[in-house]
DNA sequence: GTAGGGTTAG
């Protein structure tokens, strides 16, 4: 009679009760459960035990409790759903036969028609929900039963990613008069393709659905997928007053997951001003704005997270995602031992915890600790996924240990069952080709089951620009051009390849090649945070108020830098922008924004460290400057560049040199 | 009392 599709591996209430549950509520329901004297009617309590996902014992109060029969009606839908949890096919049909012989189908209970759907749909039992729609009598059954009852029947389907079969039975709804609502469209919006979601948005607006605070937040984070632009229209579009927490946190992560991190930070200085209508930030929230910190540096504003999280949220060392996030932010803002604490203090971790660490870690160049890490993980029991690969790859290429970047990258596949991707290619790359082992690294090019990117072959042209290795460089450019026409930095890299060899008409020829395309050059730009405030410097940028004082402290050191390495380290700007005489007020050129950031760091603090964010790559002049710096002015400097972290200290690199 | 909206790691 039931035909069975393979049971779906989907979450069931039984794994996570508690999702939707406010937790006083919880509280309330659970000592309502448990009071075997209450004087509720025990329906009421077969649901509350439904509801906290105690399903056995739901079922156990059903069957061994006394209720005054018969069964309640009331208690039906309860105990549908606690069967579908508890992967009981033969119990949701006896309840669906005991249903109709009572009368309360095919139509007459609204509440056990959508149980029922969403339990033979969860339990992979489409067939039987199907048939069960195709009883309901279209007429005699009350307009807002037949709407549930799709709407149970198209959740089901999408559940199971059947776009398809969700469009039929929508298209069905229309062409039968039956109304659809803003339930429907937070089902069909997510399992629509995107191409769809413009009209359902339509078709929202005009069934005047549009504005529901559920449905606005559903199209945002449905836009979100492919891009902000759309998710933050929706957004800016609703009124401010119907902007509920999911609103915020919907239109955050739209920002942050797109890369758009300033504007995910604008967002959460709004939500917590006036703009929030005093709506209170939740681990959701903290998470995005977390992960946009992690990703702009913004140290101030993640530790105000931190302080938030620890005032307000004290349960938070149980939340691994909201811890997850911080150590991810802690290790790129170079907070690595406040990473290994919160690391440490989790009861429990996920893998995801274990990557953020060691990808922190190979950051900053501890390459073995990153490597003692993945071995404690992997004897725990954790099997690595191809993220955490890259994050071990790419600690191994940092610390240049190439014998264990090549073990870890063929145990890959012999030892983990994971094929290497892409970004796994590149971390070898950039391993082999920074090792100097360039023809190794384009023999591994060659063995590529797949084209190669941009970024594979950029990483050869970058440690073809290391080892100064023209011939190679060249194809690898060849390449690079191919796949991404337009990113400039390739064109610097071979046009700096061609300047460090001497071959200064190639360097001619490049940059025409880039003033033909159109391309310039990104600017480079560094900041400090101090008190609070975020200090943005591009290069040759003379716009910061205590301009004067930092050129006039660059040229100092650069004078000293060049006396104590006895002219090794050469002064790389000090000239006088043209047309400017002597007399005008210090408009210097060629100073690199890093070095304008750590002059604004040592004359404002004392003492501390100065953590600079970057984001292009350190230059080799700007690196022994900042080695022979910190020897001199006895300061540390953290910086943070677009690959890796450098820490200068007593005239020496954490990089070792290598990056 | 049923169907349904937001989250992390390279």
């Amino acid at each position: 009679m039931v035909e069975h599709l393979p049971p779906p591996h989907l979450p069931m209430t039984a794994t996570e009760p508690l999702k939707s549950v406010p937790t006083a509520a919880v509280a309330a329901a659970a000592a309502f459960a448990d009071d075997a004297n209450s004087t509720e009617p025990w329906s009421a309590r077969v649901r509350s035990l439904t509801r906290l996902g105690r399903h056995r014992d739901a079922l156990a109060l059903l069957r061994d409790g006394d209720p005054s029969p018969p069964p309640h009606a009331l208690a039906l839908p309860a105990t549908v759903i606690s069967c579908a949890a508890l992967s009981l096919p033969s119990g949701v049909s006896q309840i669906h036969a005991l249903g109709s012989k009572r009368g309360l189908l095919p139509s007459s209970d609204a509440y056990l028609v959508s149980a029922l759907l969403s339990s033979y749909s969860r339990l992979g039992l489409l067939p039987c929900a199907h048939q069960l729609l195709d009883e309901m009598p279209l007429a005699s059954t009350p307009p807002a039963t037949l709407c549930t009852a799709f709407n149970s029947l198209i959740s089901g389907c999408a559940l199971h990613a059947l776009p398809a079969a969700c469009f039929a039975l929508f298209r069905r709804m229309r062409v039968a008069g039956v109304r659809f609502d803003a339930v429907t469209l937070l089902t069909l919006v997510p399992a629509a393709p995107p191409s769809v979601v413009p009209q359902l948005h339509a078709l929202a607006a005009r069934a005047g659905l549009a504005a529901e605070t559920s449905v606005a937040n559903c199209l945002i984070s449905v836009y979100a997928r492919r891009g902000a632009a759309l998710a933050r229209q929706v957004f800016d579009e609703m009124p401010a007053a119907s902007r509920d927490l999911v609103s915020w946190n919907a239109v955050l992560s739209a920002h942050s997951q797109n890369g758009l991190a300033v504007d995910a930070l604008d967002l959460y200085s709004r939500m917590r001003g006036c703009d929030g209508h005093g709506v209170e930030p939740d681990a959701v929230t903290l998470v995005s704005v977390l992960s946009s910190c992690a990703h702009l540096g913004a140290r101030s504003v993640g530790l105000g997270v931190e302080r938030y999280m620890r005032g307000k949220l004290p349960g938070f060392r149980t939340n691994v995602q909201l811890c997850n996030a911080l150590i991810n932010f802690y290790a790129r803002c170079g907070c690595l031992p406040q990473a290994q604490q919160l690391f440490n203090e989790m009861p429990r971790k996920s893998i995801v915890s274990w990557t953020a660490l060691i990808t922190g870690y190979g950051m900053h160049g501890h390459g073995e600790v990153a490597i003692n890490l993945f071995q404690t993980m992997v004897s725990e029991g954790i099997r690595p996924d191809n993220v955490a690969m890259v994050g071990l790859l790419s600690a191994c290429s940092h610390a240049g240990m190439y014998d264990e970047g090549r073990k870890y990258f063929s145990a890959m596949e012999s030892a983990y069952q994971l094929r290497p991707t892409l970004e796994h290619y590149t971390c070898m790359v950039d391993l082999l080709g920074r090792a100097g082992r360039l023809k190794e690294a384009r023999e591994l090019i060659s063995s590529m089951p797949m084209p190669a990117d941009g970024a594979v072959w950029g990483a050869l042209l970058g440690a073809c620009k290391i080892h100064k290795n023209v011939e190679i460089g060249e194809e690898a450019f060849e390449h690079v051009i191919e796949v991404e026409p337009t990113n400039v930095g390739y064109y610097v890299l071979m046009a700096n390849i061609y300047t460090d060899t001497g071959q200064l008409d190639c360097v001619v020829r490049v940059r025409a090649m880039m003033r033909e395309r159109g391309l310039k050059k990104e600017p480079g730009c560094s900041y400090v945070e101090h008190k609070g405030r975020v200090h943005l410097f591009m290069a040759d940028d003379h716009s910061h108020p205590q301009a004067k004082r930092i050129y006039e402290l660059v040229l100092k050191l650069e004078q000293m830098v060049k006396e104590k390495t006895d002219g090794t380290v050469g002064i790389q700007g000090g000239r006088m922008i043209e047309g400017h005489s002597e007399k005008t007020a210090v408009p210097l050129i060629g100073f690199h924004s890093e070095k304008l950031a750590v002059a604004f760091g040592m004359l404002n603090t004392v003492g501390s460290e100065i953590a600079v964010i970057k984001n292009l790559r350190v230059c080799g002049n700007c690196h022994s400057f900042l080695k022979t710096v910190s020897a001199i002015a006895n300061r540390v400097f953290l910086v943070r560049d677009a690959s890796r972290f450098h820490r200068f200290e007593d005239g020496a690199c954490s990089c070792k040199d290598y990056w």
